[in-house]
DNA sequence: AATGAATGAGAATTCATTCAT
DNA sequence: GATGAATGAATTCTCATTCAT
């Protein structure tokens, strides 16, 4: 339909772009209306390329939502390997700073749109929980625990199993960041998470109790 | 499939009970597959009922998807309520009651299942996410800030929002249900709840941290 | 449910009068929606009934709709008699009070509900019109042509088919029927009957020309 | 079913013919069964279509029951057109020829199947009896009446309203038609179009009795 | 490669009819 | 007789997928 005759169009969607701009497109439509609700003809319409364009890339709508996730895995990829490095000083510096980060890292992106598509479809999809399992929290969680666990040899923390120690760092972060993106709508006291960054961090290192119980 | 007692009919119009039977099957078809993936034929079949006999009750899938998670709040109010009183003593006492009585308790029944499905389709379903804040998060995140705001009040915690505490108190503990839930297949390594509680409640009341930082 | 102990209960719906009322509250919704759009689930409800009790009277929903034809029939075959006997006097004195007999009548009653029912099931119920033209329509067109045939026999008339004048003569106002009903809605025009009744009759004597063209 | 001519490829994308062929299969259906009775996959397999390629044209069944009743409204446009042109004869002239004008071009069509439908679901369509009145009906009484106001104007023809007179013109060839239509298979005697507007003609122009009554 | 018309299996929903009470 | 809960066949509509162009 679109006729181009001259030698060098004007402009050209490069094909090479096609695949990220369809799965842009349907991260999108998943992130708002989940897997099933979503329909490809609208990740055709959204993406500006014809239905049938789509299969050229992905086999099935399935395969669509398997690249969407996998590519939302890839830059939290970087963060894991950002926190993994910066598990080295002293665990009093290195905790406000690390929630602190991941709270505006994280809670930049939108990987909890693609969380909370993951956690629905989890049932669905166990090949997408143990990509992001292995992927993205396993790592983190390993990386956390390690810088744990060295804390721990050093004596700096109260001994304790080092993983678990992990969730009590993260869990509440995380919990926040979840409740902030499902209730979004339902809620008008979101928690803000630089300030609860900050004070459980505080809350780590000397407990909640004013005074120290010896 | 439903066992009558001695001298009962062999089948009998059962209007009182068939709602009940019908949400159960599909509870449990939602929670394994999703809402959309989850198909009337397959709800009828489980709960041994004829597919339009479902309209009997109720008028949509929606609507029966409606019913099985605000069924799910009911019992999980009374947990909230439990919570709530026994929000009073000593909060060094407390919280390893508190978090241990959580673990089991919420642990044992099938509430992430219901999680689950509030926050896949929190988009799609608004109003199920506004039941689900409303019923069960809002009311143990209040108790449990209460009681905070009371222990600081009696100087038994340190000064900080004790919204965001509630946040670190809980958080650790609802993540990993949710891990254990999601990533059942993908993990050979899920957290165990009742360590988890215990442990994460001694660092509550001492930070993570050997010696309490004065 | 409604336990009635002592000997003669105060008031009981009497056996006899059900199918009646059942094909009235039939009528009117069949009249207001047609056939199909029409739910016996309505038709109980308007009756009083429930919905199973149709079926003790009437073996289908089909059958239900032939029994509410049939019952629009009974009265009209009055109407025709009161024609057939009208058919005396003089073609001038007749014309005029048969029109506005048909016109006040025909005009005050709802056949016209059932005949747009029948125009539009013809098809799916042939026996139906069958029935409504053996019963209703054939009557009155034969007496009206037999008024006619004598009509000519002595000279009032002029020569011509008798059966085809009939419908010269009620045409006009069977049309004027139907529009008034079918477009009820749509037209703020509608026909006056009476009015057209008396003016038909005068044009059926004189011709629509101011002078009779000899 | 659809010949394809010479050179033409076996089978072709004809999305400019696909509805008129969906209308048409649907046309037929329609009349011969009704709205409700007409099953979407009959229509599919006569139009010789897949079910679902209904619905690239039409949104639902109603719309596509609209859009039959709107394509037979267009023809009738022009014979309506047709008409409004012939009035301005002399009215002795124009009448014969009006209706057996009508008689034969109206006869020959389907008009009355559609017609039959619009009454039928005048009910359930009231927005499409409101098209047939505004489309067909109400500019055929239009120009009618105008004609015959004009002849009154010049004296031509007898005082009286010209609408009412209308209806004494066209109703019994319309009322003839239906019977023809309604009552096909239960009647033996179906009128003679022809035969009646010639007849009805000449009893319009010196009325009913055989000597003019002065 | 790209298109988008066409497909048809699949799912929700309706409702006439049945039948245990 | 009367009831109304239960049934399940039938129908509309959807949408992932295909394929001729």
């Amino acid at each position: 339909m679109a006729i181009e005759r001259e030698g060098a169009p004007r402009w050209r969607r490069r094909k090479e772009a096609r695949p990220a701009e369809i799965i842009a497109a349907a991260g999108r439509l998943f992130a708002d209306h989940g897997f099933a609700a979503t329909k490809l003809d609208d990740v055709a319409r959204r993406a500006g390329v014809a239905k049938g364009s789509i299969y050229l890339y992905f086999a099935t709508k399935e395969d669509l939502f398997r690249a969407v996730v996998r590519s939302a895995v890839v830059p939290q990829v970087q963060v894991v390997r950002g926190m993994a490095e910066a598990f080295d000083g002293a665990l009093a510096d290195l905790l406000p700073r690390l929630l602190q980060g991941a709270a505006s890292i994280i809670g930049r992106s939108d990987v909890f749109a693609v969380a909370r598509m993951v956690i629905g479809e989890s049932r669905n999809f166990p090949d997408l929980a143990k990509i992001w399992h292995d992927e993205v929290v396993a790592p983190v969680l390993g990386a956390l625990s390690g810088a744990i666990a060295r804390a721990q040899a050093t004596g700096d923390v109260a001994e304790g199993d080092a993983r678990l120690y992990a969730f009590s760092v993260v869990g509440p972060l995380l919990m926040a960041m979840l409740f902030r993106d499902v209730f979004a709508q339902a809620s008008d006291d979101l928690p803000d998470l630089a300030r609860l960054a900050e004070q459980h961090a505080r809350c780590l290192l000397h407990g909640l109790p004013t005074a120290p119980s010896t």
